[in-house]
DNA sequence: TACGCGTGAGTGAGTGTTCACTCGCTTGGG
DNA sequence: CCCAAGCGAGTGAACACTCACTCACGCGTA
């Protein structure tokens, strides 16, 4: 998407938009988020949008592209840590506390999500962000027990369960705002531990 | 939920409009749920719903008051059971696969939690309903570890941690109908086995 | 240099629709 | 004959999206 040369700005009309709609997102949520919210973020006009985008939720899945490609980046940036280390990095990554500048964000993601039986648009894109981040936590563990940092646990089912927890306690957690943020880190801490090696 | 008589039903009508949110939430989640499709559940019209609750989230609102109750005794019921029986039980009726008749109301609750933070009517029945979950399991788990079936865990970490996983799975296994259900399966099963005492 | 012209980018003011909620009216049981 | 229970027909607001338009510019020509 970038031209080569990278040096004057050239602030490309498409991520400018995509990033508002992460700014919207994180304020409003997804119900509430209106093009006139968005516009706010931009310094367009709501008409503007559409110049580039023939609708809203084209927008979000464009959102969702970018928001995919930085988590699997997150995820894998740190390659020269072990393994225990780099998960441990990773749950605390997606275990968010409501607070957290996040935290936003990630409820925005839980009600996309829950939209995503209803929205084609979205589908896709969702199903690249859940997966990119899957795969992410699968590499993680298959690597932790391929050189005997971790006992010989199922990578794709540790990852799957390990995600699940982390995307559900966005919920009560953060969106709810219950007391739970020490027993869900002991839980998530509880765990890791639990799939060393040894013991 | 029944009265004792349990013979000519008196049909108590907040009930059978709780009722019929609950069959409206669960076929169409909640932003496209509309007091039309509401009323076409109920056997009653539109205005008609209006002479009994003053808006729409306050109808939503007792119909989960009812779901936490309804969850509290599902979770609570078979207490001739011994512990680790009790906790596969539950996980079996808290983790949902896509194409379960609990799925779209498990869409639904976790629409409705994405909501929270915006809406306040919604969030202290929500609490209700997760705090009755969350109680439940931990009993649950507080139990096996007093006779001995489980490890000395912590049985509020544990039950967060287990929640949080069941929640968090309705979202890329139901919504997204990724295909991860035996993943999830393995992974909580073997979570579960980690709990148990010896080994 | 000066001029007109096509075009990419953007705008302000609508428009049609969807929806929660209201209101004045009916009706049947005690 | 009263009143709880319910109805049909609105009503106004919110919102996604459209449309006719402006404006700044690069460029070929003279």
């Amino acid at each position: 998407m970038d031209d080569e040369t990278g040096d004057s700005v050239p602030p490309d009309a498409k991520a400018e938009i995509a990033e508002a709609i992460g700014a919207a997102l994180a304020k409003h949520g997804y119900e509430r988020l209106t093009t006139a919210k968005i516009a706010a973020e931009y310094d367009k006009s709501e008409a503007g949008l559409y110049y580039h985008y023939d609708s809203k939720d084209e927008m979000i899945a464009a959102f969702l592209d970018g928001a995919a490609a930085a988590q699997a980046a997150e995820l894998t940036d740190d390659d020269r840590e072990d393994s225990e280390t780099r998960l441990r990095a990773a749950c605390e990554r997606l275990f968010v506390a409501p607070g957290d500048e996040r935290a936003g964000l990630h409820v925005a993601v839980m009600e996309l999500l829950s939209h995503a039986p209803y929205n084609e648009t979205l589908r896709d894109p969702l199903r690249e962000l859940e997966g990119a981040t899957l795969d992410a936590l699968a590499d993680i563990i298959r690597e932790g027990v391929g050189d005997g940092t971790f006992r010989e646990v199922d990578p794709d089912a540790t990852a799957a369960f390990l995600l699940a927890a982390a995307d559900g306690s966005t919920g009560f957690h953060v969106a709810l705002e219950m007391d739970v943020g020490a027993d869900l880190r002991r839980g998530w801490s509880a765990y890791v531990d639990s799939l060393l090696a040894d013991g």
